[in-house]
DNA sequence: TAGTGGTCTAGACCACGTT
DNA sequence: ACGTGGTCTAGACCACTAG
């Protein structure tokens, strides 16, 4: 694609070019060119190879640092955002201690996972067709060492070949960060849907209480680089110690 | 307070210019010289009175527009955000139906408004003295003449005087419209903590619902211009046909 | 046509981290 | 000392809205 300047035979289709540098950059992070943790080349050499001021570099930089797709370190340079560091590791875990200060730790246990087939449901999030693959997993996480959540999880079998039981339980990182390095599929964004339910037999043996007992039920959706959904799951959180947080803006 | 423009005694406090200019704007917002819905001056009528250039100005609008204090339209001006617009209308409403289509249409019935008196975790969450005095207010949301909310609401004393169940009941806005007409109180942000609970005997019979339904129970701090905490909510929400949605970035 | 926000440029200088 | 991102400026021009 060549760039557009601001040329003469546009008809009601002006994209300004920072969104197109901003396009470009993040078909360069799909393609793998820059991986996770690494860092992009400056601005300056940026807008060499692209042919633009700094600039105009810079508000596409801008756009994606405040997706958390970039993030600038001053002095250091711009790097691609990654689920491994300390500070984002749980980025996507909005479940936190009532108590907010003894800053839980997290532990995963996986129960299943297994090839199954999409249903209409599912092939319509994906966008892909009904019957196609998917790997299912179903894992229980503890929080200070107290089964917490139970997650249902299904990934498109054709991004996630060679997933197994095995795989999941010899890492210890969190989920996102093993989809990241072993599969190069970043989350970069999720919806989440939240409902109260009631725990029904299955949920609570695994959860350890009563059935009847009130669970936040969490469906997410969760998309890769260019909207690209990659993930869905079902959540079942248990909220008597710890609560889901959220800024309204 | 005068702008520091990069001049040399500064040490170890540098703070940008578009930040000073952002905290003007703030301040100016605070002092209700601009109200909601009206337009500020234009970016360079702001840039000629603070002595700047049109860039910073743009600078410090794009954080407060990022924020939703401001809104940008182009062609016309930059405007005071409000809650009275329809399309903002009911922004820190995050519950909607699962079957999107039907834009639900809500009516409050407002229960209660008493004066009543802080408790330690409200004064504290409020930065008051304990004892102050602040308006309860209690009230059912219908959603598609269904009753779907409980809220319980604490407000300031201080900031809404005169507020009573005849104002509420004879006005048609939504509160946080409400609060901006008649108190000059405008609601930028919100912190919301949900956990999922059962419904005892009072809610069950607000809500119309069997004892033991399952409730999204939302606790939430609001926020006026400058971090201001104004409001205290605890809402139970009943998610059987409405899920409450969030995006994670 | 005039006025507003939106884009783009080029250049200077500052703050921060590393060498 | 150097390279990175961060700030600030001045000016040109484009896109949108309204009179």
């Amino acid at each position: 694609m060549a760039l557009l300047k601001n040329s003469a035979l546009r008809e009601a289709s002006f994209t300004p070019l920072y969104k197109q540098i901003k396009s470009l950059i993040l078909q360069s992070l799909n393609n793998g060119e820059w991986k996770p943790g690494e860092s992009i080349p400056s601005e300056f050499e940026l807008a060499k190879t692209f042919q633009v001021s700094q600039g105009t570099v810079r508000k596409a930089i801008d756009e994606l640092a405040a997706e958390n797709v970039l993030i600038r370190r001053q002095g250091k340079g711009t790097f691609v955002a990654t689920h491994h560091e300390a500070k984002v590791r749980y980025r996507f875990l909005s479940l936190v201690s009532d108590h907010k200060v003894p800053k839980q730790r997290a532990r995963s246990q996986v129960l299943k996972c297994e090839r199954v087939v999409a249903n209409l449901e599912q092939s319509k999030a994906f966008k892909i067709k009904v019957n196609s693959e998917l790997v299912y997993i179903q894992r229980l996480l503890f929080l200070d060492e107290c089964p917490t959540i139970l997650d249902n999880i299904w990934l498109r079998a054709d991004l996630f070949e060679g997933l197994d039981l095995n795989m999941l339980n010899k890492h210890k990182i969190p989920l996102y960060g093993l989809f990241e390095t072993e599969f190069g599929v970043s989350m970069v964004r999720a919806d989440d849907a939240l409902k109260a339910v009631v725990a029904d037999e299955e949920k609570a043996n695994l959860l350890q209480v009563k059935v009847g007992t009130p669970l936040l039920q969490v469906y997410r959706t969760s998309y890769s680089y260019g909207d690209k959904p990659v993930e869905l799951r079902q959540g079942f959180y248990l909220t008597d110690h710890y609560h889901y947080q959220n800024r309204l803006k």
